[in-house]
DNA sequence: CGCCGACTTGACACCAATCAAGATAAGTGG
DNA sequence: CCACTTATCTTGATTGGTGTCAAGTCGGCG
């Protein structure tokens, strides 16, 4: 059901007070989410990506920007909000693979066509770059590739991490680490206010965390119950005790059996 | 605690009667696990590459190739057997993030260390290659490192494949997407046979699919009891019903409960 | 043969999915 | 601004599924 229409900035003219960057990082090194300041694209790497890019403009959330299995002209890249890559499963359940944030690249084609699909979950400024373009550039700039294999390589930890979290943790834990994920980024969270805002609702975390809508709320009201956390409004959560949610994962997935007798 | 001895042929000196093949593809197309004949690699980059690998043959399973936080000399490519690839979370749990397969490579550095560790599960022949020497092969040589960018994409796909997996299937289920993912592979199925044979124990499995050992024991004595499979011997499975394991996928994780009333 | 590890089966408690229904928040139109 | 609709979130009751403990059986190897 295609509810509403895209809402798009007219392309072919690339926004010239956004800086546009890629993030990108030395090569054996991208275990943490590379940060915008360290850029390594030189001035004319940016130049020749600045001049194929085209800003999208998506006014609110849950804005389909590709869908799996369409073909793929473009690749983007986050300037700002937040982007959820999902897929169905056969049975028809939606599993949320990641959320992308400010500086993230996805949309990387298989087999010439999307595997997963994208959409921005709240207002969000997106660079397009059409892929063909993209590839002519990188047989040219080594170093580009470079960055796109850093990319892929940062994307492939991270799933993995989430394939830790989905194989041995129970609904409680996963929400501890879904938060304590968010906390390394300052632009979602203020660690001097300990104030954690995430434009992301209970349905998307429930589908990225692997569980029910309402095992989601139960498990938000726990940490409340538990002081770890609270709720001051939607999406807008104060973090009470990160030690605490760090100790969560210490825990077993279920606790132990009373042993009787 | 380290039970044994890692067994290995004397380095320096590479074999010559096994051809040295990194498997790869043309861009855009990883989806479906390269096939060793569609090999890119010119005669010149396969020398290149045959001239700093080492042979290492491990003569039984359980041995340790590299394990999570060792600095990174190595990168391995399988040539025979099958390596798992492990991490182990805060509370001790381990998880088999991948089981590698001839013509894999993996042992890809990240910030310098391994994030994960490997093992082979049975006896088993593999490349080994200096991190750095390959490094600077592929400064020379883009090809090479569009290979490694080609790898690197699609441990992405079988690492977000794992993640539908985890997320939304319940344990029998998980076993049937298990099988069948190594239905693909002729090394390890026999299609007219309809025999599987595998290298991998209910432990392998059960930490694979993030579940208890007798949970999977249980899912495949239920194999057995619906008919879709049948244990010949240990690691060897004759496969009755493709379409009936295809079938499971489309099932809800949990049966609806009864309306009453 | 006897040991040991791998695997299986059974019992049971606990977790979380489901169904249901209410509460709260966010839009929408008057 | 309010009344209304709609979406999102919460809480409760129920039960299926699976992790845990326990105690087997099987199979390979010395």
């Amino acid at each position: 059901m295609l509810k509403s229409r895209v809402n798009r900035s007219e392309p072919s003219m690339p926004e010239t007070r956004h800086t546009l960057e890629i993030r990108a990082r030395p090569f054996d090194r991208v275990s943490d989410r590379p940060s915008r300041i360290e850029n390594l694209l030189s001035p004319k790497e940016q130049r020749e990506l600045r001049a194929i890019a085209t800003v999208l403009d998506y006014r609110r959330g849950g804005i389909t920007i590709f869908s799996e299995g369409e073909d793929v002209h473009f690749v983007y890249a986050i300037d700002e909000g937040v982007v959820r890559i999902s897929r169905h499963a056969a049975n028809g359940q939606r599993q949320i693979l990641a959320f992308m944030v400010p500086g993230d690249l996805f949309g990387i084609p298989d087999g010439g066509v999307y595997v997963n699909s994208a959409e921005v979950v709240c207002p969000a400024r997106i660079y397009r770059f059409p892929w063909q373009r993209l590839k002519d550039i990188m047989v040219r700039e080594p170093q580009l590739q470079l960055n796109l294999l850093m990319k892929v390589a940062y994307d492939l930890r991270q799933a993995q991490r989430q394939i830790m979290i989905l194989g041995h943790q129970n609904t409680y834990q996963r929400l501890a680490s879904f938060l304590l994920d968010f906390l390394r980024y300052p632009g979602f969270y203020d660690e001097k206010q300990s104030r954690l805002n995430l434009p992301i609702n209970r349905f998307d975390v429930a589908d990225y965390l692997g569980i029910a809508r309402e095992t989601a709320a139960r498990a938000f009201a726990r940490l409340e119950r538990e002081g770890l956390a609270r709720r001051l409004a939607s999406g807008d959560i104060e973090i009470l005790n990160v030690k605490g949610l760090q100790q969560l994962q210490l825990d077993r997935r279920r606790r132990r059996v009373k042993t009787m007798r």
